[in-house]
Formats: C-alpha cells, sequence, structure tokens
DNA sequence: TCTACATTTCAAAAAAACTGAACCTTTATG
DNA sequence: CATAAAGGTTCAGTTTTTTTGAAATGTAGA
C-alpha cells in the first residue's frame, strides 16, 4: 500500500493561493516560480485521482475538495508548528510533562488559572493535577507519582531527597455551622463540652506511610471524609466541629454560614509549601516554581 | 523564514521504528533499506537542531523529543488519512458539509444518533442542525438555508421546487395538564367551554412568508411560545391548553400530568415528511434521506 | 484586435532521497 | 575469549523528485 498523496507542500501551497489569490502570487510568496506549484498541485491530483482546480475558467478555482484540504490542512500545519517548537522545547530542557500534586488543603481550581496559561504556552507538554491529603500527597513526591507537590510543613516526614519553598501562611479556625450548639457561645468552651460532637477529619491519602494525625487527638467521635471539601460541607452541615483553613471558609465566615470557636489552646499557623525532589531540574518544573503563589490560597 | 522541518516521512518513520522495535525492521516495513531511515531521521534532526535518538549504546533509543513527535504525529497522521479520504468522498459527490431544518414538532435528540454515525463514518463533513417551527422550517428550504427539512405536510405551502418523503405518521391530541380544570372530564366539552382556557401555540418561526395558523383559530387568550418544547412545558404547567404531537407526550400522557381531553372535531393525523429541493442529489442528503424513519418520532 | 495576466507544458538542471557495500559497536553464544 | 549476529552509520554513486525558465495556451478586458 503506497503512501497517502497528500504532502504538506501541497498543504501550504493551497494556503498560499488561497490567500494571495492566485497561483503566480502564491509562488512568489513560496519563493518559487509558477511551475513549480502546479507540480505540486498536479502531482497529488494525479495521485489522489481528484481535481484541486477548476480551470475552465481563466484563472483556477479550487474545488471544494481542495476547499476542504485547505481549511483542515491550516490546522494541521498549525499542529505540525506546535509540535515541531515543542520538541525544541523538550530538547532544550522542558519536560514532555508535569505532574502536580495538590493537596487537599488548598481549592483545587485556584491551580486552574495557572495550568491554562502554561497550557497556552507550552500545549504539548502535559500537565497532571493529582490530589492528595496529609502524608498521602507527601507519598506522592517521594514515590515519584508527582513532580511538585502543594503541601504543608505540618507532617514534614523529615526524610531528605527533596527541597522545599514556602508561600503562604494558612491559619486554621475551629469553626462550626451556625446552627451549631458550640456557635452560641464565640469563646470559653471546654474541651469536655467540645469532645461532645464529633469531629471531622479528612482521611489521610497515604497508602504506605504512617498516617498522621492532624492537630489534637481524640478517639472517641470521629467522622472521616476523603477531602477538604467534604469536611468543610459536612461542617457546613452541622454533622461535626474541626479545624478548617480560613482562606477555604472565609466567605462562610463572612456570610456567617460557619462561625469561629475562639479555643484557648493556641495553633501555630502553618506554612503553605511546594515540594519538589532534589535534582530535578526541568524547565516546566521551574516554571510553576517561580509561578505559584500565595494567589493558590486565595487571599 | 525556512520550512518547519518535521516531514510527514519522518513521522511514519519514528511510528515504524517504534511498532517494529529497530530501524532494520522498519525500514523492511517501509520498503526502504536502514540508511535510508537513517539519512531522513538525521536530516530532521539537522534542520530541527535536536537529537531525535541516542546513540550512545548499541541500540538507538528515542529521545523524550522524539516520543513526543511520534505520539502527537500518530494524530496528525491519522488526520491527513482522514482529510485525504474526506476530499475523495467530496469529489465524488459528498457534500463538505449539510444543512438540516428540523421542525420544533420534532425531539431534537431523537436526531443525535443518527448525526453521530454519520460523523463518525463522514469525520470532515460538517452537519448543521437548525430550528424552525411550521412554515419557518419550510422556508429554511425555499431560501437554501437548509438542504433538508424534517416537517409536517400540514402547511405545505404548495410551492414547487422540492421533493417530499413521508416517514411516519403524527397524531395530534388536545391535552391539559392534570390539574386543569378540563381534566376532570374526559370528553363532552363545548367550544365555548374550552374558549375560557388560552391556547397555547407555537410561533412560526418565518420571516417572509405569512404566517399559518395551527389548527381551529381563536382569537382571544393566545399564547405564543417559540418552540414546542416551551408549548408542551407551558401546557404542562397549566398555563394553557391545545393541541400536542403524541409522540412528544406519550410518558407525560402514561403518567398522568397530561390528560387527553377528547373532542367531537376530528384531526385527521398529519403526516411526518422529509423534503429537499429537487435536482440537489448530493450523497450525504442522500444518507440521510435513506436513514429518517420513524424512530426519529420516538415510536 | 490587442494587451495583460494567469496558468500550463516541456526539456533541462538541481536537489533530495535512496541504495548497497563497507564499517563500527554492542550483545549473544559456544 | 573468540566469534558470530544484529543494529546502526558512512559514503560514493544512482535514481527519483522537484525546480526552473522559456515558450505556449487561453482568457478577460480595453
Amino acid at each position: 500500500m503506497a503512501h497517502n498523496p497528500l504532502s504538506l507542500d501541497l498543504l501550504r501551497a493551497l494556503d498560499a493561493i488561497d490567500q494571495r489569490g492566485s497561483f503566480a502570487a502564491a509562488a512568489e510568496a513560496l519563493h518559487k516560480v509558477p511551475s513549480a506549484l502546479t507540480y505540486t498541485v498536479q502531482k497529488v491530483e494525479q495521485d489522489l485521482g481528484i481535481d484541486l482546480f477548476d480551470r475552465s475558467g481563466h484563472r483556477a478555482k479550487m474545488t471544494p475538495a481542495a476547499r476542504l484540504i485547505l481549511e483542515e490542512g491550516r490546522g494541521i500545519l498549525r499542529d505540525i508548528d506546535n509540535l515541531a517548537s515543542s520538541a525544541k522545547k523538550i530538547a532544550s530542557g522542558w519536560e514532555p510533562e508535569l505532574r502536580i500534586g495538590v493537596d487537599t488543603v488548598f481549592e483545587p481550581a485556584r491551580l486552574y488559572p495557572l495550568v491554562h496559561e502554561f497550557n497556552e504556552a507550552h500545549p504539548y507538554i502535559k500537565v497532571h493535577l493529582v490530589h492528595g491529603s496529609l502524608s498521602g500527597t507527601w507519598e506522592m513526591l517521594i514515590n515519584g507519582d508527582a513532580d511538585l507537590i502543594l503541601s504543608t510543613d505540618l507532617l514534614d516526614p523529615k526524610i531528605d531527597g527533596y527541597e522545599t519553598r514556602r508561600f503562604g501562611e494558612m491559619s486554621m479556625v475551629f469553626a462550626v455551622a451556625k446552627n451549631h450548639p458550640l456557635a452560641s457561645n464565640a469563646c470559653d468552651w471546654t474541651h469536655e463540652e467540645i469532645e461532645a460532637y464529633p469531629t471531622i477529619v479528612v482521611r489521610d491519602s497515604s497508602k504506605l506511610m504512617a498516617p498522621r494525625t492532624i492537630g489534637w487527638t481524640r478517639q472517641n467521635k470521629l467522622i472521616t471524609v476523603p477531602t477538604m471539601r467534604d469536611k468543610i460541607e459536612a461542617q457546613l452541615a452541622g454533622l461535626g466541629v474541626g479545624y478548617l483553613p480560613r482562606h477555604r471558609i472565609q466567605a462562610e465566615l463572612d456570610s456567617g454560614a460557619l462561625v469561629q470557636v475562639k479555643l484557648n489552646e493556641t495553633n501555630p499557623p502553618s506554612e503553605a509549601v511546594i515540594a519538589w525532589r532534589t535534582g530535578v531540574t526541568g524547565k516546566a518544573l521551574g516554571w510553576f516554581r517561580e509561578r505559584i503563589d500565595a494567589e493558590v490560597l486565595g487571599v
């Protein structure tokens, strides 16, 4: 079986003929002589067995088939151009794909504008966003399932082989739904009173490492949910209580849907960090390392 | 500015090398000699200024850049193949695009499976579905805004220049919402009693032709809506009464949400027809003419 | 009719692609 | 460890494809 007779040269020729309006003008634009264009076109017409131009009149007019090839061909030419430049990028240190692990404390949608911008600039570099929670997010990095993670320094597992950079501060607030019994008094609840209500906790997505527990541990009345979003919704519904990252619930605090309860224990604010494996130096990784900032927290 | 150095030959070469596992085997598959492949590859490497293969080991190994070109290139080769075969189709009588006018008496979603099937078989032939109502649907055909229409023979405007084929029968039922006063008695309402309630009518989408009126005319209490779907919803909400095509409301009649009211006047069932301009003989048009059957009515 | 384009034809020339034999290298094998 | 087998490249020569320029053809408009 022979080759497909369509050549990129033909696509470029059709494009030039359409833009310049004539074989002669197109030939000049392509640094060729008109008869060369005639040759290119006739060759494909013969191989494909169809007419590309209607030569009955004075000037050659494209047939519908040629017009289809023209229109779709432009997309193909664009793809080929993108592909060539992307290949060069990859050869010069841009990764073919980048996997970003995002801890559930962050609103995933906050990253989309950044990913979108990256994708416009580098159409052939695939960005994967994978989600994790607590030490599970770190595990993705250690296991090589992610090239870059957004997480917190809270449970830094003291394994070396990676580097971190801080990009924001997260204060955790103990919050309850507005109808919750604890909401009636802004302060002064004892531990025993608080322990009367279930605590919502996010389940650690780690498969291998010892799951860490968040905040202070109470054995009784734990309700575990898979993501921070679920935890927020559970607490909004009054199902239980617990610490939530302020940046995720600012709107609910402002509207009064959630109420902050002040406890006498103090939670030092934890750090939002990005982390990557040492020695890994791709340019896409570098791009995101540079660009991830407090914006991702929504502040 | 020179050409993009990426050639379809290179894409085919990379594909063969990947599939066969070696330059030698790939060369054989391409009816070439290994050194010809070396030539093709080296030429692009030189023009593009990047390495496509790592030749440090025994066997040449693709670089990440080559792998990207391979993977994306496969899609481009597929596109080129589709494009060539579509161009041949068009040259042999398949239209580049087909515009189908669908009257609002039909459920548009009923056509989707057919359009989907067509699209799989003819990826580069664009199908446009445009909507109309009453004589407006016919107008699309007469004006040349549609190549094929699905309509009813009810208001056949006696203009020649088109042909029709019947593909189903539509019985119109006078229906009201289950809470509507007229629903309490299955029969025996007088015209005066019925005229106490507003009639919902679909507005004719025609711009030029004289709008036709559906069924018997009553000047008072007319509520016009743009589509049959709106009319059904309006009558479901009890806003008014009127004839509805049985095939669109069978589920509502079965569930009791709508109730048929029998009147002593008889409405002869109208015909569901397709129509096209005489002398227009594209194969895509023919395909749909053959394939549109009672299925579109949902029976 | 004459002129100005627009395109094609054709033979020759240039460029690109292909071939086959010789030649490295690395892996497999007795 | 010597030898064979296989993968890939180099290179000079050959074939094929593409380009060129001059002449020919044909159409539209003055």
